[in-house]
DNA sequence: TAGTAATATTAGTCTCATCTAACTTTTGTC
DNA sequence: GACAAAAGTTAGATGAGACTAATATTACTA
């Protein structure tokens, strides 16, 4: 098992992978685009990141994962993938508001809770209309009775 | 509106909410109890709570919660419960492991999120058969899956 | 009411994660 | 191959959040 890491350096190994693409290497600059933050804290989460055997870094050269680093990421990756489908998909909410929580929780939850939701996700996508389909249907008729309780007045 | 706060002040007032109680006050030595954290801490963190008008401080004192601190406490508490019910009742998570997620969690989401996923609980709270009972039972169909996997070798 | 025990605060330090400004190295172009 | 632009790093500062050790205040009790 891998050292654990603070959230923002995991949000470092996941934008490295994320931008190391099939060459399997990036930039500082483009790390920190891809974050918001400046040149100089992509250095320091670097050499963070290089003391625990997560990235290969040498100064002013280029940067990879190494083989931890890459599990380490694609771990946070799939947590990621997994969340924001379940806000997208399962809760109804908009892409990128989905995508935008599931960047913080992906930092707060094991293994444990997303291997369960993994399995509750593919439940669901085998039987659409006992939860997926049920709950749309069960959201628009809530929303149809907010509307009358709106229009009608609450007393 | 009440403004932002981190992680970790979002813990303080939710704490002081739990130990409040019905006399509305609690201890500096009973927060850091709760919160496994030191006393001079817990100063600090009544400190920034007090210059965002979130608790009544007064070095020496007994604290409590003003009613922003309270509106805030609640939502935080709401989260909390909402998440710790779907670690738990949804996916299957033990008690312990659900709570712990829910701490983490509960400063990761906003209200959008949290109110969908109330809905979502409502619509399965309404229909059992629908997600929460099939989920179950296709978790029982997976791990018989597994261990007959276990059984027989994966070759 | 004096003295001790419990409680709370100050003082000083540490680690993380971030920033800006200034400097260095690498790269690409003429 | 020299030199400007781009990319990267140092240096130094800040703020949050935590700690321990020492000090101050409050509360209890004999």
């Amino acid at each position: 098992m891998s050292a654990k890491l603070s959230a923002s350096l995991e949000d470092y190994i996941e934008a490295i992978a994320s931008l190391a693409g099939s060459s399997g290497e990036t930039r500082a600059a483009d790390i920190a685009d891809a974050l918001g933050v400046s040149r100089p804290s992509v250095t320091v989460a670097l050499r963070a990141l290089a003391s625990r055997k997560m990235v290969n870094y040498r100064p002013y050269s280029i940067v990879s994962l190494t083989e931890d680093g890459r599990i380490h990421a694609t771990a946070v990756l799939r947590k990621h993938g997994i969340l924001s489908r379940f806000f997208n998909e399962i809760l109804g909410a908009d892409e990128q508001l989905a995508d935008s929580a599931a960047c913080k929780v992906e930092h707060a939850i094991g293994e444990e809770i997303t291997d369960r939701l993994v399995e509750f996700l593919a439940f669901i996508d085998n039987c659409p209309m006992a939860a997926k389909g049920g709950f749309e249907y069960h959201s628009e008729r809530r929303k149809e009775f907010r509307e009358e309780v709106e229009k009608y007045g609450k007393n």
